[in-house]
DNA sequence: TGACAAAGTTAGCTATGACTAACTCTGTGG
DNA sequence: CCACAGAGTTAGTCATAGCTAACTTTGTCA
């Protein structure tokens, strides 16, 4: 390999683990509004503290990641009342969630038992990039 | 589902989501020594600089990061002098290399171009559990 | 109707991991 | 043999994301 496309081949490594230091900071934003969908359709709202329990976390660390949701205009709040969505963070949840399922429907296709492709689902997600998500639908045989 | 049961979910799912934190912050450590491993076997020696170009940071945050392996026992260094791993590290590092490949060759199979496929696996590697690397290797034709 | 439990909030702490700027050390070429 | 460029380090800043402890608000039920 000659001298400039080792050096072009060291930039675009440094690149990828730029993107993936990124898509880290998406995450967090990614987890809570796809949460908060869930539980307006399963239970009518979002509540701080069912929220803290399915995350595993305190009410303390919820109310600041809602602050910054807020913040990022993914999410509304009123003190001391539910959480709610904006159009921006629902459709940040659908495509989180669609995302979430075709990985775990990959997993389980490639023979990973359904509890541990879930698990192992909410950490891959966030990092399958959209060739990849393409590569996954026609694998599992739906469409491109 | 019961009301007990339901709890139960929620717990698991709460401990998994506690279970992905827990896999970032051993991932930096983990991208670090494969790139220590990486630069002796290419040129001799790690240095900060060269860490610093091929993870896109600047050489303090590389210091910061050392420092942070040698108090985890993963690397030793002196100042001034370049980096090295200790057994601990090395291990780390080569166990890190191989599910790297795995899961790019796992991408490459499912239809994935090579460049993506390493680029995805950059961010998925980490989250990839133990039973889900068995199912790679098998559906690889890897053994088991 | 008001006490109190549950929920939400706030303040203040920690560690990580990034940065810049300013410094010191190393080692090599003139 | 030493100047100086390049490498390494240190100090100080910032944002994220977690925690505990102490506080306030809400809403219910006796």
């Amino acid at each position: 390999m000659s001298q400039s496309s080792l050096k072009q081949e060291i930039r675009r490594r440094a690149k990828n683990f730029q993107r993936v230091r990124a898509a880290h900071q998406t995450e967090v934003a990614e987890d809570y509004v796809e949460l908060i969908d869930d539980l307006i359709a399963e239970t009518g709202e979002a509540r701080v503290v069912d929220l803290a329990d399915r995350l595993g976390v305190t009410k303390a660390t919820v109310n600041n990641t809602v602050q910054r949701l807020v913040r990022e205009e993914l999410a509304t709040s009123q003190p001391y009342r539910s959480i709610f969505l904006t159009p921006k963070g629902q459709s940040l949840a659908r495509k989180s969630r669609k995302r979430h399922e075709l990985v775990r429907d990959v997993l389980v296709a490639l023979g990973v038992d359904e509890e541990t492709a879930d698990a192992d689902a909410e950490g891959i997600e966030h990092h399958v990039s959209k060739e990849t998500l393409a590569a996954f639908r026609k694998f599992l045989g739906r469409g491109e």
